[in-house]
DNA sequence: TCAGTTGTTTATAT
DNA sequence: AATATAAACAACTG
């Protein structure tokens, strides 16, 4: 599921749910999806703490306290429930943030990603590494002026984290497709107007997304939503989507609309 | 049994 | 120094 827009949605949902509840418990259920710490050391730091406004950058979601950050990368297969009833957890909920009022739980099936504790600003910024601006803040200016320093193809650049943050394999190719730009493309042969409708694209794209509870089904003429279905034609003009793989990922794309 | 999976890191090669 | 490629991580599903 997580790419920018459903980290997003699990901002939404921390400070739906643990903004101002303070932490009763920490429960880990599987300490292997813990990469700096220790459930003991987890509990013993969160335990009384409350909980910020959260911040994303990118697919990271990181947690503020009155005391240490919680740094979450749901992977591949994360995702952020809430629940009352302990019976009602899952098998994969792998880390429990029992509260005040309530309890998150961090289910992850893959164990990709994980839960990373942060002792103030310049940790977090050590532990993210080397990101690109938030691919839904970035200034077009500033857009502009990364893409000028990179080189290689178009999809890959998008999908390195250190261009912009946040895009993933399913946004990369839905804003490719609707910008019309073939993923394989290399930069330099973009010009002006290609890059300016990159941008504004990718813009619309997570805009749409991030306000859509499930833009996979909800946007019926998106390419997302046909991705992988058998025999799926073009939304635009029907002919038959091509699966390719550009930059070691699968790939889908429509021959005709995008050269 | 095998291929495939919305992510990232690492090693290796170019 | 960047970029490209493959493998590894891990746990499933069809």
């Amino acid at each position: 599921m997580p790419e920018l827009p459903e980290v997003e949605r699990y901002r939404r949902f921390l400070e739906r749910h643990a903004l101002g509840r303070t932490v009763r418990r920490v429960v880990v259920t599987d300490p292997g999806i813990l990469r700096n710490t220790t459930a003991p050391a987890l509990d013993r730091s969160l335990r009384g703490r409350t909980f910020d406004r959260p911040d994303r950058h990118g697919k990271w979601l990181i947690g503020w306290t009155d005391g240490p950050a919680v740094l979450l990368h749901f992977g591949m297969t994360g995702d952020l429930v809430h629940g009352r009833d302990p019976g009602g957890r899952h098998r994969h909920d792998r880390v429990i943030f029992e509260l005040s009022d309530g309890e998150v739980r961090y289910r992850n099936m893959r164990k990709l990603g994980g839960l990373w504790l942060a002792h103030g600003p310049d940790d977090v910024a050590s532990i993210l590494g080397p990101l690109g601006p938030d691919a839904l803040s970035v200034s077009r200016r500033q857009f502009h002026d990364l893409l000028r320093a990179r080189r290689g193809q178009v999809k890959p650049a998008l999908l390195g984290q250190r261009l912009v943050a946040g895009v993933g394999n399913l946004i990369a190719d839905e804003v490719l497709w609707q910008a019309r730009i073939h993923p394989a493309r290399p930069l330099h042969t973009l010009d002006e107007t290609a890059r300016d409708r990159l941008y504004e694209t990718m813009k619309a794209v997570l805009r749409s997304a991030v306000r859509s509870d499930d833009y996979v089904v909800r946007r019926r003429n998106w390419l997302v939503h046909v991705r992988g279905l058998p025999g799926a034609g073009c939304p635009r003009c029907g002919t038959p989507l091509e699966r390719t793989q550009v930059g070691g990922r699968t790939t889908y794309l429509c021959p005709a609309c995008q050269r």
